[in-house]
DNA sequence: ATCGTATATCGTCGATGGACGATGAATTGC
DNA sequence: GCAATTCATCGTCCATCGACGATATACGAT
């Protein structure tokens, strides 16, 4: 059982993963949204189609918190595999990765949904 | 933001919620998933029907880990809102909480689902 | 009553999470 | 060059997680 901190953004997406990776990757993203600030910068991205930029600060704007803090969940959505990011500038422009919810539900599907014929 | 450690099992599965108790409970249930061992518990409750008992030790078997901390991760799950027990003689026998993997969809869906229209 | 089995809880310990302010680094504009 | 802006990182502090062994509790069997 593995419970280091491993990051999974070289994992994100690949298909073909064993059993296990899937269940290890699936507590991974899992833990990216084991937060409600991670679930609203998700929320936020998700609602941001990728021609408009969502910047750093417009998530420090909807959130109770300090830009520090902003950029430690950033982080961990980043190294989780939900996100990725963009230097524009003197700015950073988040979006989330390619397909990341259909793959978080394929991680559900073949993990854990339910088998009636067993 | 509410940072801290409330139990939901009393929310879970209740439709109606607010958009901000949408985002907290999918942070809570996403917290129950975010360990490998607990995504190993709630498959192996997946994909045993309610028929078969699935009591404690049978899990404790599957894991690489001592009792106790099994029973912790179960509570953990208890207490997120996953999974529920009954007792049975000296044993407890856990299962899925019902219709909790579609609960779990919906709320992705009504929380973080894309607009492509915004 | 006593024993054995099954499970939960407690206490401890080290690691991680999550908050903040302060500081650093990169870029833009003057 | 210098100031302002934007963001990441560092250091600190306290809370929680996650592991374990030890112990408590509940029950069935003898």
């Amino acid at each position: 059982m593995d419970t280091g901190n491993r990051k999974v953004t070289d994992v994100t997406q690949r298909d073909n993963l064993s059993d296990n990776e899937c269940k290890e990757h699936l507590a991974v993203l899992s833990k990216g949204l084991a937060h409600p600030a991670r679930v609203e910068i998700i929320c936020k991205l998700a609602h941001t189609d990728r021609e408009t930029r969502c910047i750093c600060s417009d998530i420090v704007k909807i959130l109770p918190l300090a830009q520090s803090s902003v950029s430690q969940h950033l982080k961990i959505l980043k190294d989780t595999g939900w996100i990725q990011d963009k230097i524009e500038g003197t700015s950073v422009c988040y979006c989330l990765r390619e397909d990341i919810m259909e793959h978080f539900g394929t991680l559900m599907k073949r993990c854990i949904q339910k088998e009636e014929n067993r």
